[in-house]
RNA sequence: CGGGGUGUGGCACAGUUUGGUAGUGCGCUUGGUUCGGGACCAAGAGGCCGCAGGUUCGAAUCCUGUCACUCCGACCA
């Protein structure tokens, strides 16, 4: 069928090259380009335009729960950075260090921020006394860098642009609702907004945050099977505050270690929206984050009328939603194929027998259905047609993640199921021994990702050492 | 950090084996015809062949080194 057909010949096509495919669509649909320097891409104006509308959205949900912004400092004193020794453990093998100022060597050399709680932590010290200074809720949008040894655009690059969340809490209780609050606005955006399934759960101690009690993430699916830490959220309990000498006065003039969380999303999200909803003709956009929703493009444009119509239609669907109108003097054909690659959800075809008939086409990118509606009532159509591709991505990434889930009892069956299968999310009892963990992945290369919420007794053994079994584990292939 | 691949106009590549005038396609510019799935014709512009050394009368091509990108593994948002 003509619609099966691959359009795009420049993009790889995912069957044949998954990794080559990803590149592919973030160069060609104009997400980003190489610099100069290792692991830091340029984000170019479409790709920027999408963190662009994450960061909007998040930034809401995080100012209607309580949060401000704040902005801290890029660089950390050694020293500093050596207070809590968990977290400089985690963090120092990976950490760029500014040695110089100007000509002049520093006497202490400065850290490249990896992530901030000690920069937060420093300046909790100073501004909390009392218990009436408690909750503090904060919240920076910067960047971060982490010297990566292999890195790929979005999902692993030296320095990435992220939100971290750092809040600081009178009681445990407190801090751990927060923690668990925060996880679940991620998991809400990425389910409603972005039409992402997430698996919510907690990390196993091995694959705990640097310094943190508990870290709790949402995994997302690829397309390939693979896993993606999406989102993150830690509960620290008071041992940064401890650590940093942060206290309070509480309500019976004691002297206490208040508890503490972080948490955060970075421009990850970006390459979980590529890997999660895009094709071989190029990236799929879910409505509420693209850059522009409804492409209008005009049939035949030279012909008397037309571009007029176009115009006018422009005019009227802008009110409601970000619509470009592209008279440019590329055909036709190479508009579809353009839109396509940068995956606009909804395409506006408008030419003279259209007009004639009051009426225009409508075409969902994600299934390249053609409806033709009337010209009055425009506006709903539209937004029936923008929820139709919310819906329909969510249902095709919850269809990839549930035909790749296998519940195993045994090592044998893993395996057998990922050779058969492919990789996917393996559900399977765990001892909680980090020996049988590592084992785990050593015998059938996936990892555990997460104990999930929604966890389920598959059997009363561990599925490795056969010992009574403390947990339902979600095991996969991580980026 | 290990293993592979690639660096040649903006992009994709050929040319390297066997050293001898820098090529093709796409894109770009100008003009014209087109336009419901990546249109066509004509005329143009654009390159010290990643970088640094070396061999040679002569190097994109051979040698040494170096840097970057990319893919596959180990570590990490």
């Amino acid at each position: 069928m003509e619609q099966d057909k691959k359009m795009v010949k420049q993009i790889t096509s995912m069957d044949e090259n998954f990794a080559q495919w990803y590149t592919d669509i973030c160069k060609k649909a104009d997400l980003i380009d190489y610099s100069s320097v290792k692991g830091c891409m340029i984000i170019r104006p479409y790709g920027y335009a999408i963190w662009e509308n994450i960061q909007r959205i998040l930034d809401s949900k995080f100012k209607e729960t309580g949060h401000e912004n704040v902005y801290m400092p890029m660089f950390i004193t050694e020293s500093l950075l050596q207070k809590e020794k968990d977290h400089v453990a985690g963090f120092a093998p990976e950490v760029a260090w500014v040695t110089y100022g100007g000509s002049e060597k520093l006497t202490e050399r400065l850290c490249v921020r990896p992530t901030s709680e000690t920069l937060f932590c420093e300046h909790f010290a100073n501004i909390i006394r009392s218990y009436r200074d408690l909750p503090k809720l904060y919240n920076q949008w910067c960047s971060v860098v982490r010297w990566e040894k292999t890195t790929r655009p979005f999902l692993r690059s030296r320095e990435f642009l992220w939100q971290e969340g750092h809040t600081m809490h009178a009681t445990r209780e407190e801090a751990e609702a927060e923690t668990l609050r925060q996880l679940d606005c991620y998991a809400d955006f990425f389910i409603n907004e972005l039409g992402i399934p997430v698996i919510k759960g907690r990390k196993t101690e091995s694959d705990k945050f640097a310094g943190a009690v508990a870290t709790y993430a949402i995994e997302a699916l690829m397309h390939d099977g693979k896993a993606l830490q999406a989102g993150t959220s830690h509960y620290f309990g008071d041992g940064f505050a401890r650590a940093f000498d942060i206290t309070f006065t509480d309500k019976d003039n004691k002297l206490t270690y208040p508890h503490q969380t972080s948490w955060g999303v970075s421009t990850r999200v970006i390459g979980a929206i590529i890997m999660s909803h895009g094709d071989d003709n190029g990236l799929v956009l879910p409505p509420a984050v693209a850059p522009i929703q409804v492409v209008i493009l005009p049939v035949a444009q030279h012909k008397p009328g037309v571009l007029e119509k176009a115009a006018e239609l422009k005019d009227r669907l802008s009110k409601r939603f970000k619509v470009r109108l592209d008279d440019s003097d590329n055909s036709a054909g190479w508009k579809f194929a353009e839109y396509e690659m940068k995956g606009v959800p909804v395409r506006l075809e408008i030419g003279p027998r259209d007009i004639e008939n009051n009426v225009c086409v409508l075409v969902t990118r994600h299934n390249r259905e053609k409806t033709v509606v009337g010209l009055d009532g425009l506006e709903d159509a539209v937004a029936a047609k923008l929820k139709e591709v919310r819906d329909g991505i969510y249902r095709k990434a919850l269809d990839n993640l549930n035909r790749r889930t296998y519940k195993c009892t045994s090592i044998d069956e893993i395996k057998t199921a990922l050779s058969d299968k492919g990789d996917g999310i393996v559900r399977a009892m765990w001892c909680g021994e980090e020996e049988c963990e590592d084992k785990v992945k050593e015998l059938t290369g996936v990892g555990s990702r997460c104990i999930p919420f929604d966890s389920e007794k598959i059997s009363d053994k561990c599925v490795c050492c056969g010992r009574p079994a403390k947990h339902m584990v979600c095991w996969g292939v991580a980026y």
